[in-house]
DNA sequence: TTGTACGCGTTATCAA
DNA sequence: TTGATAACGCGTACAA
């Protein structure tokens, strides 16, 4: 690898110099850049990253920590962070934690050990020991997606988007109408459904079931949509996710049921599937693009010492597309 | 941050014997062991990445280069990637280069400074000058999904996967076949492309019409659909990705069509949207799990400095599903 | 079995 | 405007 001194060396300057030029620091003669500035381009010159930390103790890195990067909404979430990383000057170093303790332990090793300047905390519990050690090690934190108790947090109201659903359901005149999805013990699911059930209580109702499974794939959805389907006869399932919904949607096809006719469905989040279902699926769009934004902003902010911005707006939208209707 | 004499003090040691305990080389007195151990545990130590890498010229850090994370394929190969390396003992720093040739150079210069110890490269073009960069620099590098001259390879065989697509719709019977797809400018497509036209012609057939376009999205592949089913009368339409088979689904839905009765869908990928259609689609599955083992086992096996090993069997399989029958 | 001392490649300070 | 030099934190020869 070519260092400093080789270039130095090259183009007859001391490596000072060539710093300053590298770094664009300090005072340099135009000509003497010129030198420097084609020697680099001749021997291909790039910084060693670990000496650089090590001078300035930062390494322009963000560290991302999200549970998986094969669940399409953390994929996008991941994409959204990471383009507005790189604007702002910043590589993102993405952790996939795989929701097990010791990736996230590991990781949080790795982000402490790379002096990342700030770290994006996607969807993550709050009683894990790996956070606890991030929090101690006094580097900016943003949550995501899910609050984390005495840290900044962006995400979207889960409680309001609960809210719209069943708001949309009883507005169509359903009474009957139950709730299925997962996994049951992530936060925003549940808040989703405290929505839910709030606004149904708000118009005399409760909900007929609620069934959260602990796997969030798309077969446990469809079997605990057919169980709820047998066992109850709802006129419309809420589904805290677009997969629960789109389960719930396969789980009526099965028992011949036709949507929206016999049956109201609608979901969360807005995916891409959303709108891969014939018909389309009725669903509350959550802002992904703004929340990874404003994650990021605000994460900048704390780094850069600056006052931290207020949570943003992110506003639901309730994307009416063709799965529900009026009861039959 | 604590640093390594900050231990030994503490410990009472010297930096070298907490390096060997850290490191787990050399001999250590059980006794002396343990102080250090909860020395660690006490003050929560965590070794500079930074200085480490400047010592032993590596970062134990593979990069992988891909063309976007919102693109559910690339997340889940992502995914699959990053749990083996882990496995291996190796952090992936995940890039995703939004297909912009700035991000790409940003992100190879990035590897190179952080000393990476070797690359992914995910679906990138052939004529990169980024990523002759990275040739140039001689690490160890393994293309995927798409094969990059000269260099190893680990990709599912696509011109195969076009002939299986082609083959299974002459089997049941079709003779007007048209092929729909995104993105035109990529490689894998092409050759998918050139597989079904290949399979085609052994059957004395020619494809009714090539439509490919440039984006990939759910819109333009519905609308690239509409247009083909308009224009011509096709019995079945391939699609050269999941994606844009699930458009044509909609854009035969808006006419009227009934599927698999008045037309044939196949797509590629198997992605899990494929199944999320009504009826689900039938497709050839690309064994994408394998796909990133295999990547990471022959880079490792490079990395480590041994024999590289052979390119691994990736078997395609015809997912038979609910979007394809007989013609009409 | 343990400790001392050097060098890895940079940046920043200071002097010229 | 440029150059010499001292840290940064760690691993490892080599000495004890």
């Amino acid at each position: 690898m070519t260092k400093i001194r080789d270039i130095a060396k090259r183009a007859g300057a001391s490596i000072a110099t060539v710093s300053r030029v590298v770094n664009g620091s300090g005072y340099v003669s135009a000509e003497m850049r010129a030198r420097i500035e084609s020697a680099i381009a001749e021997l291909g010159y790039t910084p060693n990253a670990g000496a650089r930390m090590m001078r300035s103790g930062s390494s322009r890195m963000v560290g991302v920590l999200l549970p998986a990067l094969d669940v399409h909404f953390f994929g996008i979430l991941a994409h959204v962070v990471e383009q507005a990383l790189f604007r702002q000057g910043y590589h993102a170093m993405i952790c996939s934690t795989a929701e097990s303790p010791e990736h996230e332990a590991a990781y949080v090793a790795a982000l402490l050990s790379q002096q990342v300047d700030g770290v994006i905390l996607a969807s993550v519990t709050a009683d894990s020991v790996a956070v606890d050690r991030l929090r101690a090690a006094d580097i900016p934190i943003v949550a995501m997606d899910r609050a984390l108790p005495g840290l900044p947090t962006v995400s979207a109201d889960h409680h309001q988007g609960g809210r719209l659903m069943a708001r949309h359901l009883i507005a169509l005149g359903h009474r009957k109408i139950a709730v299925t999805g997962a996994p049951g013990h992530s936060a925003p699911v549940q808040e989703r459904v405290a929505g839910i059930t709030a606004e149904l209580a708000e118009a005399g109702l409760a909900p007929l079931a609620i069934r959260l499974a602990a796997d969030h794939g798309f077969d446990a959805c469809r079997a605990l949509a057919a169980d709820l389907l047998t066992d109850l006869a709802p006129s419309a399932l809420i589904g805290t996710s677009d997969m629960a919904a789109i389960g719930a949607l396969h789980a009526a096809a099965e028992r011949g049921l036709s949507i929206p006719r016999d049956l109201s469905v609608i979901g969360f989040d807005d995916l891409p599937a959303a709108r891969y279902t014939l018909p389309p699926l009725t669903t509350v769009a959550q802002p992904i693009r703004a929340i990874g934004e404003a994650a990021v902003h605000r994460l900048v902010a704390r780094m850069r010492g600056q006052p931290l911005p207020p949570p943003p707006d992110l506003p639901l939208t309730l994307m009416e597309r063709g799965t529900t209707a009026p009861p039959p």
